[in-house]
DNA sequence: TGGTAAGAACGAAACTCTTCGTTTATTATT
DNA sequence: AATAATAAACGAAGAGTTTCGTTCTTACCA
């Protein structure tokens, strides 16, 4: 038997179910064979039952929900990508920043960006902020 | 004996560790000791040794540089918080948003984060392309 | 319906992380 | 110099992660 997973905040994803929360939330419900394939599709070469087992595990943090009436059972993310994003980026927001936006918005321009996607964020901040002042 | 640190470019920290650098730019070179007690003057409650341990480890990994001819042992960052914090942002990027820089600032604006900071933000990005197109 | 193939569960190995008790070494004090 | 205090090293326990081989279950079909 499995352990509990009643709890309506899953924890942080380890580096491994990250890898498989997002082959799910392009996929949507999949069975363990599908996240399977689409991982080894990548640099990834690890065994059927080592992404089965992950995926067991998630299911008992509540990280993935599971349809066990469905014979290949059927997993699903717990919590749609959005949300998990701005848990992750609020997370290390606290632990790396002190909670500073504008030291991580710093962080973040350093990195390699195409010009093109800088603007984007700009204007996305500035109607943001529109919208704020009507 | 301890584990070779050879690499130029030291591990991801785990969350202790990066508490435990982010003293460690606070403070400036510090003792085992120094660091514990800002640690402790949190919530975290551990003993000496645990501290001294994690130092130890980081050592190992890299994470830190020591002076053992001082007598407390002289503990410093290996690279600075800048540094770090991009490391930090450009991982994050990829491990939960595929490289775009746009979903990880829509998350990030998702967090509660005071009007004035967000106008901060703005400015910084809008002088930031101004400089790019003189 | 009996055999086979696919999937699920189990268990364990190897590793990392965090914790701290115990032991050894070094410095300071009488 | 002897003793006390402080620091460092050692080692190990307990939890969590990632890996996979082995076994049990279920569905299919000839």
């Amino acid at each position: 038997m499995s352990a509990r997973q009643g709890k309506q905040s899953p924890p942080r994803p380890t580096d491994a179910e990250l890898e498989i929360l997002r082959a799910l939330w392009r996929l949507g419900p999949s069975s363990v064979r599908q996240v399977h394939e689409v991982l080894t599709g990548g640099a990834k070469q690890t065994a059927f039952n080592t992404t089965l087992k992950l995926l067991q595990i998630m299911y008992d943090k509540g990280l993935v929900h599971r349809d066990d009436a469905r014979r290949p059972h059927v997993y699903r993310p717990a919590i749609p990508e959005e949300r998990m994003q701005q848990r992750l980026v609020g997370d290390l927001l606290e632990r790396a920043f002190g909670g500073s936006a504008r030291k991580l918005v710093a962080a973040l321009t350093a990195q390699d960006i195409p010009q093109e996607e800088r603007d984007e964020i700009r204007r996305l901040l500035d109607e943001e902020a529109g919208e704020d002042t009507p």
